[in-house]
DNA sequence: GTCTATATGTTGATAGAC
DNA sequence: GTCTATCAACATATAGAC
């Protein structure tokens, strides 16, 4: 068995070979399909035109549809909570904190609008992916960093509580609320299309107007 | 072709036919298994099973599995926001509309939890789904009763604005914070209970806390 | 209405040439 | 590394008996 990321290339930063781009290629048109699809409903056979390759390339890059599907979730889970992670854990002040939050993780989304939907898709429909989910995770962001973030936003909200300029809230339920503002509307997008009427146009203009607004909404709930 | 809806039975109040019972029970097991796998990934074979029936009698009465999952999609639909929109579309005042939907709304997702995974799953990956979601709506609700939705909360809205008891918010912003604040959770469940390390029964405290706190959460955000 | 048995078409995966 | 050709395993769907 003789994987292209076994051979080594001497370390130097060289010019992607013939393998890797086409190794690329097909983890990027699997992307596409998966998203698109579904995991179970994907095929290998569109995934390889896609790629403009042969079906038989996929398998000899990565062996089976199962562990393609692995690379891709990987991959896609490493992009959904990228940076807000790091910004929950900086030593930035609350506001500071929701307001960034609400910037990078609207901005990211407008450009993959697909990713919360597939990432909750996966995750509901296959058992394991929840380890890989983590897994990707601790790629990023270390392991010991996640429970901190919860310690270092209890803190800093109960030092606001005690301040009175602040409501008591968990921080888990702070945290949930943030994302669910933030990624609820593009899972849910299709399903808010038909329900308010809105186009592909209008939606965009509904997304602007929450990356002006929706900071000031979630501070303002946080107020004594 | 004589399916069992297209026979009369006198239009009394009769106890289940065995054959309606076995419709039924297809029904109900084409929900478990669609829900758990998704409708790309259900298998004809393990609904029957779930069912206590032979694979020949889905197709007796669902014709193909597309029509079973159509059948399915179709009904969970009507779950999702039963009484949401009917409480939205009430004479209430808006803190009891807050108020109520969260109420129903997680004592509802409470029941049912994986609903929303699945409903967004299949707008995600199936385009047609959202065609049958808005029909299944009608369903419930008239057509013309959703744009009036938007409008009655607008004009609630606008009437607290000039009192200066609220801040302006657009009336689609306010359906769907509202909506991601309560659906959110569950959608992502996985995601959450590995990211914020909630086993079954902490998830279960956390809704019954969010149970009490959300809809202050949300009133305390539209105050001026 | 409900079953058993089977046809028919896909799909993921492999063998082997180049 | 990349291709063509092909296999074996399912999965959906139907035929036909009861």
């Amino acid at each position: 068995m003789t994987k292209p990321s076994d051979q080594t290339r001497g370390g130097r930063p060289v010019a992607l070979q013939p393998d890797e781009r086409a190794e690329q290629r097909i983890l990027d048109a699997a992307h596409t399909v998966f998203v698109r699809r579904g995991t179970a409903g994907a095929r290998m056979q569109e995934i390889a035109e896609a790629a403009g390759v042969n079906q038989a390339l996929l398998h000899y890059y990565f062996r089976s549809k199962d562990r393609l599907a692995e690379a891709v979730f990987r991959r896609a889970a490493m992009q959904l909570l990228p940076s807000v992670i790091a910004v929950l854990a900086s030593k930035a002040d609350l506001e500071e904190k929701v307001t960034r939050v609400v910037q990078l993780e609207l901005d990211h989304l407008l450009r993959t609008p697909h990713l919360p939907g597939y990432i909750i898709s996966e995750l509901t429909h296959h058992p394991d992916r929840a380890r890989q989910f983590i897994s990707a995770l601790t790629g990023v962001t270390p392991e010991h960093v996640r429970p901190r973030v919860l310690r270092t936003l209890g803190a800093q909200i109960r030092q606001r509580v005690r301040r009175g300029s602040m409501r008591p809230i968990a921080p888990e339920q702070f945290v949930v609320n943030l994302l669910a503002l933030c990624i609820f509307p593009f899972a849910a997008r299709p399903m808010l299309e038909v329900m308010l009427g809105l186009d592909h146009q209008r939606f965009a203009r509904f997304v602007a107007r929450r990356r002006r607004e929706l900071a000031p909404f979630f501070l303002r709930a946080l107020r004594p």
